[in-house]
DNA sequence: AACTCGGGGGA
DNA sequence: TCCCCAGAGTT
């Protein structure tokens, strides 16, 4: 037997029903792959009955407002993916007439479509003869095969596309990258597969060599490094408070938040009220300051550490750009602000 | 080629 | 604590 028909095979017995193995409007496969782009499933899937029901189609998810979008994308982190899906339902809509390209080198120009979503919408939609390479194919080809080339380096994803492009199906593409997804995510586990009930386990390489734990290879990413972030609370007699929209290139761009100080160290209390003396919209205003936290949030993200903390700021008079405190929710903001709103209860 | 971009979950 | 997840865009 083939790779391909032992992993097909297995496929056909093992695999999950999941919504958008229903279907092979692109539109749906388009969202479900954006979704899943570094994300396990069964963190994306509400997501993704969330945008089905509210966005049925590429249209009205052109015309909805980039805001709206991020709300309804708000704790799934990799926030670009949410302007990217936006930006590429208006090109959709605008420059193809709602319809949407139907081969993987037309697929590329999709900003947010890479080569894994290309080759992931190319052959579920149309058939395309073009294999997927996602954190399972990887995995599954560098244990099955003994290859050692680091997984993130450049030689190793043009290697593992090579030899997924060999193996594929070419009479199924479609069910063959979705069978290899399938295995690696459920039986060729990153930790501890249970080898033993494995169809390829006569001939895996790493089984047979019991290299299972040093496979995949992949180079180690930089020391994560550490941010002391203040967000100040502000709260008005008319129960008002500030939200501004994050600026610039950094991470959770275009997402709101509390106004934020940013300082090398944790501040204190009289450190912070310094702070506010040059703040712009607190002039000639008296205020109290108190932080809401005690002990510092220790917010960790995959290269940084944000060392958070929430103060209170009680003014005696409005302010410029305030927002009633009960619209504060509406907003898209980071898990981060989120769980502190829950929290705080205004 | 290296860096940046989130948040949740498993062991 | 460390690693991984249906990766892509920027520098």
């Amino acid at each position: 037997m083939t790779f391909s028909k032992i992993l097909t095979d297995w496929y056909s017995v093992n695999k999950r029903q999941l919504p958008w193995r229903q279907t092979t409007n692109p539109y749906y496969i388009w969202l479900s792959e954006i979704i899943l782009q570094q994300t396990q499933i069964k963190q994306g899937l509400p997501y993704y009955e969330d945008f089905v029901s509210v966005f049925p189609t590429v249209f009205d998810l052109a015309h909805a407002n980039e805001a709206e979008i991020l709300k309804l994308w708000q704790g799934l982190g990799y926030y670009s993916r949410a302007r990217n899906l936006h930006f590429a339902a208006k090109y959709v809509v605008e420059d193809l007439n709602g319809v949407f390209p139907t081969n993987y080198k037309d697929l590329l120009k999709l900003k947010g479509v890479g080569d894994y979503t290309a080759s992931a919408i190319a052959s579920i939609c149309y058939n395309e003869v073009s294999a997927v390479v996602d954190g399972n194919v990887y995995r599954v080809l560098s244990r099955y095969f003994g290859i050692y080339t680091p997984i993130n380096s450049s030689k190793g994803a043009k290697e593992f596309k090579a030899l997924a492009q060999e193996l594929i199906d070419k009479k199924d593409p479609a069910t063959f990258n979705q069978a290899v997804m399938e295995f690696g995510a459920i039986q060729c586990k990153p930790k501890s597969p249970d080898c033993t009930v494995c169809p390829f386990n006569s001939s895996c390489f790493a089984y047979g060599k019991d290299e299972i734990t040093e496979l995949p290879v992949k180079i180690k990413a930089a020391k994560v490094s550490k941010k002391y972030f203040n967000f100040l609370v502000f709260l008005t007699p008319d129960h008002t408070t500030i939200l501004e929209q994050r600026q610039g290139k950094g991470i959770w761009q275009n997402l709101y938040q509390f106004p934020l100080i940013e300082s090398k160290k944790a501040l204190t209390s009289k450190e912070l009220e310094q702070e506010l003396e040059n703040l712009e919209v607190l002039k000639g205003k008296t205020f109290d300051v108190s932080l809401y936290n005690k002990n510092e949030i220790v917010h960790k993200l995959s290269h940084q550490h944000l060392y958070t903390q929430f103060w209170i700021v009680e003014v005696d008079t409005n302010l410029k750009g305030e927002i009633p405190v009960s619209k504060v929710e509406d907003f898209p903001v980071p898990i981060l602000i989120g769980n502190f709103i829950e929290d705080f209860n205004f």
